[in-house]
RNA sequence: GCCGGUGUAGCUCAGUCGGUAGAGCGAGGCAUUCGUAAUGCCUAGGUCGUGGGUUCGAGUCCCAUCGCCGGCUCCA
């Protein structure tokens, strides 16, 4: 077989290892983890049986992680053979993850817990230390199922008893320890990077909660240990972030022990935060001639059955109550009330596309282990909004909606996206026809506004095509907010018309979109994006005024009443504290602004302001302050 | 819902071997009136999540239950 490798042919004996070939083309060193031949990745254990074009995996390649990982895993393993008894401990399934691995274990007799983690971690260090090598075989069918049969891996015997008839199956030896495995993986336990076991959980054998629970246990793992440090940091970052911490520092959100799990009751700050945000939304959506609606909170069960929501959604609603024989369900989405409006009149063509929109409040039976914060909840309200239209609006329609997306999440911040675009599944309703135009919108109008997206094939709901966005934040995680789908169901479910020009009945598309999604969950999202330092605009208290002394306080209300008749939050904190005290606990309220107002200002009529925007510092007048705060929340910034 | 952990003052936490509960911050009061991140003193505040049980005696041990935390599962 013939290799090319920096621009030169080699002519390579089949079956030949990554070992073997490094030898061969003379490129032998410690930092070569794997091999790729044609973008097919091997790792050095591995016979290589095709050839084409060769590249060498190093510590530098992403890929070589995955290896490390992988490898790591099998050392975590071995370990907890060492530790527990080989016989003691079943394995299931030890893969990456995006910063390490984890191996879902069951060890008879014993629970791991967080402390066994250090006397696990000690052991793999030392397997490490053995400098063993890692070496693959392969085994025919019947070997592999004697080999874990001897050994009770039932897991494993079920791994293997799923392969395809015809698929290799391989196992990795280390020193005592084998494993039934594909690889790939470092050659020798010595190369093993830095690593720190940082939990244990249970999971669901293959998932799946009719079968036994097993213990995962995770790992984080980079080659050095910088990268591993950073990484921990960054989870200490996440965790200074956490809007749950956040949320009750600042006074925004409370969860009620005795009002309910999963249900949100909004301070009177987050309150404030809240009306800002819709506030906002709905200047935006009425600009783009959107309507908004109420619509009640509970619904009959003909309205539901209609939709499907009893057939399809069911699981997820909150039961169903009676009243004078009839019975009702209160809402987990706002689409058939939306519906219901579309339908209380006749439709011309002349009035489509109709944009009917609701900060709807909806209710959702999640289940209790679940539930986080603001992020996953059993009632919330979406900005939500349905758009009926004809088939030839399709693409501005999506378009208008993309555009407004993304200019609604610049304002809150959010600049880097992912974008997703999921295509029909196998069991779809809705014409071909429908399918290709609403796809094809979709695509096109992402592509005229130049975003780069991914195609999940396959991966849409049966009722239609969607794009979702997913926004980054200040530490590099992604969240799903928006998205936007197209929706063949519900049109012939209520059977939705509008009359044409021809002076037929038609049927509308109908695009059910949200922007921020869950106001809760975004809300969420955006105490972990700024760490509680929101910009003026969106900060529930912009400004607070501190008289140094007792003396200064009737100027400090003059320059509230001047604040508050231009609608700036602002308070006095007027406390019997030194100004240094006010000042540090104002900061640590993360209040964007603070004036100190002592003699100099009161005579002169001036603020001195403290804030970290460079535009608001020193001192300055009245005006000149309120004209630069307005121009810092007209921005935004 | 499942596995594991956890629950002590408004918050963060200590509480040994089972012997009737403690700190810091916060809150209230008094004094201080201060120039860019903590002024001092005093005071109040607890059915130890809840309900049972063991015990002469339970924050501490056992059982149940609820909430929370980390995952799993789920998210037409």
């Amino acid at each position: 077989m013939i290799l090319e490798f920096e621009g030169q042919n080699y002519d390579i004996q089949e079956g030949i290892t990554g070992i073997e070939l490094l030898k061969a083309i003379n490129k032998t060193s410690n930092d070569i983890i794997g091999i790729s031949i044609d973008g097919i990745i091997y790792d050095l254990q591995t016979p290589i049986y095709h050839g084409g074009k060769l590249k060498l995996i190093t510590k530098q390649d992403k890929e070589s992680l995955d290896i490390l990982r992988h490898s790591l895993a099998h050392i975590m393993a071995q370990a907890l053979k060492e530790i527990y008894g080989d016989e003691k401990v079943h394995l299931g399934i030890g893969p990456t993850t995006e910063d390490g691995f984890f191996y879902d274990v069951e060890v008879e007799g014993h629970h791991i817990s967080e402390d066994d983690l250090k006397t696990i971690e000690d052991k793999m260090r030392e397997i490490i230390k053995r400098s063993l090598d890692i070496k693959r075989k392969e085994l025919s069918r019947e070997e592999a199922l004697k080999f874990f049969e001897n050994k009770k891996e039932v897991y494993k015997l079920d791994i293997i008893n799923s392969l395809p008839s015809d698929a290799k199956i391989s196992v990795y030896e280390q020193g005592d320890f084998v494993d039934l495995c594909r690889g790939p993986h470092i050659p020798n336990t010595a190369l093993a990077g830095a690593f720190k076991l940082s939990s244990v959980a249970g999971a669901y054998w293959r998932g799946d909660a009719s079968k036994p629970m097993l213990q995962r246990i995770y790992g984080i793992a980079f080659w050095t240990e910088k990268e591993l440090e950073e990484r921990l940091k960054l989870y200490e970052e996440a965790k200074k972030r956490d809007h749950r911490r956040l949320g009750k520092e600042l006074e925004l959100f409370t969860i009620d022990e005795q009002v309910g799990p999963g249900l949100i009751i909004w301070l009177p700050k987050g309150a404030t935060l809240r009306q800002i945000m819709e506030d906002y939304l709905r200047k935006k959506h009425k600009d783009l001639n959107y309507q908004f609606v109420y619509t009640p909170h509970v619904g009959k069960s003909t309205l539901w059955e209609t939709s499907g929501h009893l057939s399809y959604y069911k699981e997820n609603m909150f039961p169903e109550m009676k009243i004078e024989e009839e019975s009702y369900y209160v809402k987990p989405m706002n689409c058939p009330f939306h519906m219901a409006i579309y339908k209380s009149k006749i439709r011309s063509y002349k009035e489509l596309p109709i944009k009917i929109a609701e900060l709807g409040t909806v209710y959702r039976y999640e289940m209790s282990g679940v539930l986080h914060g603001l992020m996953r909840v059993r009632g919330f309200t979406q900005d939500d909004a349905h758009i009926f239209c004809k088939e030839e609006d399709v693409k501005d329609v999506i378009k208008e909606t993309l555009e407004l997306a993304f200019d609604v999440l610049k304002d809150f911040g959010f600049n880097d996206y992912q974008i997703f675009i999921s295509t029909k599944p196998k069991d779809a309703i809705g014409t071909e026809e429908n399918w290709q135009i609403s796809e094809g919108a979709l695509k096109e109008s992402l592509e005229t506004l130049g975003k780069t997206y991914e195609i999940d094939e396959g991966g849409g709901a049966f009722y239609g095509p969607k794009i979702d966005i997913k926004i980054k934040d200040a530490i590099g995680r992604f969240w799903q907010c928006s998205t936007i789908q197209f929706d063949f169901n519900l049109p012939e479910r209520f059977d939705l018309t509008y009359i044409g020009e021809d002076n037929k009945k038609h049927r509308p598309y109908i695009i059910h979109r949200a922007l921020l999604g869950s106001i809760e969950r975004f809300t969420g999202v955006l105490i972990e994006h700024y760490a509680g330092n929101f910009p003026i605009w969106l900060s529930p208290i912009q400004v607070a005024i501190i008289p140094i002394a007792d003396r200064h306080l009737e100027y400090a209300k003059e320059v509230f009443e001047l604040l508050k008749a231009k609608n700036i939050r602002a308070y006095i904190d007027d406390r019997a504290e030194r100004m240094n005290a006010k000042i540090r606990d104002n900061e640590l309220k993360k209040i964007p602004i603070i004036l100190v107002l002592g003699d100099k200002e009161a005579s002169n009529k001036t603020v001195s302001i403290r804030s970290k925007y460079e535009n608001l510092q020193g001192a300055v007048s009245i005006d000149d302050f309120i004209e630069k705060i307005y121009e810092t929340i007209q921005n935004k910034a």
